[in-house]
DNA sequence: AGCGAGCCGTAC
DNA sequence: GACGTACGGCTCGCTG
């Protein structure tokens, strides 16, 4: 009897809004997951699709790869949303992280793909069918890039001096990286557009082989999920599969949403990089050749030659201590920054560009299998925070250029205050009994008192909604001390540098090596690495490590008690249960706080979703790791603040010993106008 | 032209 | 044994 259906779609491209599905597959699974029946039909065929939709309304569980995907697709193909609320998700990319030894998925060649996966775990290789497919719509686009050029040519736009690799490159510039090159190539911009308007590039839907290749999903996927799908009871990760079923569809909607951009901006911003950048080259002295950015290894021997010392690399680090001996480091100085804003941020927005109702949007995916530890990875985690500063003084920040969608009012921002550091702090409160103390007095007056109205002792018992704020608190230990945050940075730091305190004129200078040695120890480093990173000689990366494990004592013994415990235990569960299987004490004592953040961020977007799905003022727009981004329409102030505040309730994750509090920002302009709220 | 390794720079 | 998790762009060398 049928119980699941798995489902894949073949489409006209990756975008989750502007692309279309051409064909459906799907396989119909009984309860003991064999397949009883594969169907391929062509999105346009209305009965077959009539057909697949009562099958989705049969079921109560849909299987696929990536499935978030193909239910984009499923929408954009005109099939209402709703026939997919309210199922249950198994998504094989997922059970792939969830099933396979987290040892094995550190390895360099795993890969989460489909076809890898088949290779790997059903010993069934597709490759060469694969192959084909992909030869055929290559030898499709080349075709299409030689008319596009032949069209030019016919309507006497093209540069006929041109010939040999100088046409070669223009032609490839033009057709391949259009966005990034269109200032150089302003006289063949209508003409590229009449072409394509005429004759649209070739997708997967021209090509011939493209119905084997499609059934062939079908069956890959029953595969792993028949090979897997017991597993996940087995090795305990049911939670973890709910959890990521339950997040799947507030995770669609929250895609559709998309970002608006203002391309007003983000085309001034792009003219004056472009203008500042053609104003400096590095020329190499010795030969007059000139270099671009990523050419590392020859600009390496050129800063040198400039330098006369032996450098370990080109980077950015690098550059600025040579910066004084070297000019073509220094102009490289300039020139990365520009190239990097040019390549990675503007063309990529540019090339994910939609005009949906009149409106610039770009989305993007969030994927639930993308990493190790439970984190999603997308493709929009990190646009830089800082603003570029050219030398005119002209600022770009990339954060303007996203702006309050067209009928929204606000954008709001909810991210978790310090959630790592208090993550770990609970830590070191379930291995010990206590959390530690410097770490809990950091958050929350912990084993503190303080006193009512009457004047009698009340004890500290962990108070939510930061209430603890508005009173004064003293230390159990020694009652005359009053409570306040422990600054964990000048804590690490005066362990290691005892002659220094506050007052020393270098205080700040110290301070920051305190903190960022701790940043690196959190992370698992030791000396050799903190030596490195903070350029220091090894004594003092010696001295900060020790200092570091002087403040922080109960994260000593997290340590102590983890190196037992995988000696002893084959999986080791995060707070909210998903299990890792793997005996590596260093990279699990990052993975149990990193992938607690991350579930608990899972968990409370899907809870964020069921308060608001049936207020439709409010939309899901973002999320990074530890935030939640969301518009809002114009709504009375009143209730506006009574539901922040209720969001912000529902966010709060609460530990035993500290909670992992919110913060809230909003905008009615751009990202970057955000603030307090 | 396609592909993968290696380098680099950005996020949390 | 020795700083965690990602993503994308670019260059370069290899392959066909």
């Amino acid at each position: 009897m049928l119980k699941y259906l798995i489902y894949d779609t073949e489409t006209t491209g990756l975008n989750i809004v502007t692309d279309k599905p051409f064909l459906f597959q799907y396989g119909l699974v009984d309860e003991d997951l064999n397949l009883l029946d594969v169907k391929v039909f062509k999105a346009k065929d209305k009965k077959n699709k009539q057909k697949f939709i009562d099958y989705i309304k049969k079921v109560d569980t849909i299987v696929g790869h990536n499935i978030k995907f193909d239910i984009h697709m499923a929408i954009n193909s005109g099939i209402d949303i709703s026939f997919f609320k309210d199922k249950n998700y198994i998504d094989t990319a997922v059970l792939a992280r969830l099933v396979i030894s987290h040892d094995q998925q550190r390895d360099s060649s795993f890969s989460i793909a489909l076809k890898k996966l088949a290779v790997r775990y059903l010993g069934k290789d597709t490759a060469q069918e694969e192959h084909l497919l992909k030869a055929e719509l290559s030898q499709l686009t080349l075709e299409h890039k030689a008319n596009m050029k032949q069209y030019f040519i016919d309507k006497g736009v093209w540069d006929l001096s041109l010939s040999g690799r100088a046409e070669t490159k223009v032609i490839n510039e033009v057709y391949n990286n259009w966005n990034k090159v269109f200032h150089k190539y302003i006289h063949l911009k209508q003409a590229r557009l009449d072409f394509l308007k005429l004759n649209p590039a070739p997708n997967y839907s021209d090509c011939s082989n493209v119905w084997t290749y499609a059934e062939t999903d079908i069956y890959l996927t029953h595969g792993l999920f028949k090979l897997w799908y017991h597993d996940v009871v087995k090795l305990q990760q049911v939670p973890t599969l709910i959890r990521i079923s339950k997040a799947t569809i507030p995770y669609v909607l929250m895609e559709r949403k998309g970002m608006s951009v203002n391309l007003n901006k983000l085309i001034q911003d792009r003219n004056m990089i472009i203008k500042e950048m053609s104003k400096t080259k590095i020329i190499d002295p010795r030969n007059g050749f000139e270099y671009s950015i990523g050419q590392h290894a020859k600009l390496k021997e050129l800063y040198e030659y400039e330098t006369g010392m032996l450098l370990k690399s080109a980077d950015k680090q690098t550059r600025k201590e040579i910066e004084s001996k070297s000019p073509s480091a220094r102009k490289a100085n300039y020139i990365a920054k520009m190239e990097k804003y040019l390549s990675s941020y503007i063309t990529r927005i540019l090339n994910k560009l939609s005009i949906i109702d009149n409106e610039y949007k770009v989305f993007t995916q969030y994927n639930f299998a993308g990493t190790v530890t439970g984190r999603l990875s997308s493709d929009f985690q990190q646009f830089p925070k800082e603003p570029l500063e050219l030398a005119n003084g002209y600022v770009v920040n990339i954060r303007d250029w996203f702006v309050v969608p067209k009928g929204n009012k606000y954008m709001f921002y909810f991210d978790y205050s310090q959630m790592e550091l208090r993550l770990q702090c609970e830590w070191t409160n379930i291995v010990s009994g206590s959390p530690d103390l410097n770490m809990a007095r950091a958050f929350s007056p912990y084993k503190c008192h303080c006193y009512d109205s009457n004047g009698n002792k009340v004890p500290y018992q962990g108070e939510p909604n930061k209430y603890f704020k508005t009173r004064d608190w003293y230390l159990d230990e020694d009652p005359a001390i009053k409570w306040q945050p422990t600054d964990l940075h000048a804590l690490t730091t005066k362990n290691a540098f005892p002659g220094v305190s506050e007052m020393d004129p270098d205080w700040g200078h110290y301070r920051q090596l305190g903190k960022r040695a701790n940043f690196a120890c959190n992370y698992g480093a030791a000396a050799p690495k903190i030596a490195d990173a903070l350029n220091v000689d090894f004594p003092t990366a010696q001295a900060l490590v020790d200092g570091y494990k002087k403040a922080f004592k109960g994260v000593v013994d997290f340590s102590k008690w983890l190196y037992k415990h995988t000696r002893t235990t084959p999986s080791t569960p995060n707070l909210l249960l998903r299990r890792y299987y793997s005996r590596n004490k260093h990279l699990l004592q990052n993975w149990l706080v990193q992938g607690s953040g991350a579930d608990i961020l899972l968990e409370k977007t899907t809870e964020v979703y069921e308060y608001i799905k049936d207020k439709p003022w409010w939309n899901l727009m973002i999320s990074v790791h530890d935030e939640l981004g969301l518009t809002c329409d114009g709504i009375p102030k009143a209730q506006l603040d009574k539901e922040v505040k209720a969001i912000q309730n529902i966010m709060v994750y609460q530990l035993s010993a500290v909670d992992v509090t919110v913060d809230v920002e909003a905008t009615e302009t751009s990202w970057a106008n955000k603030v307090d709220y």
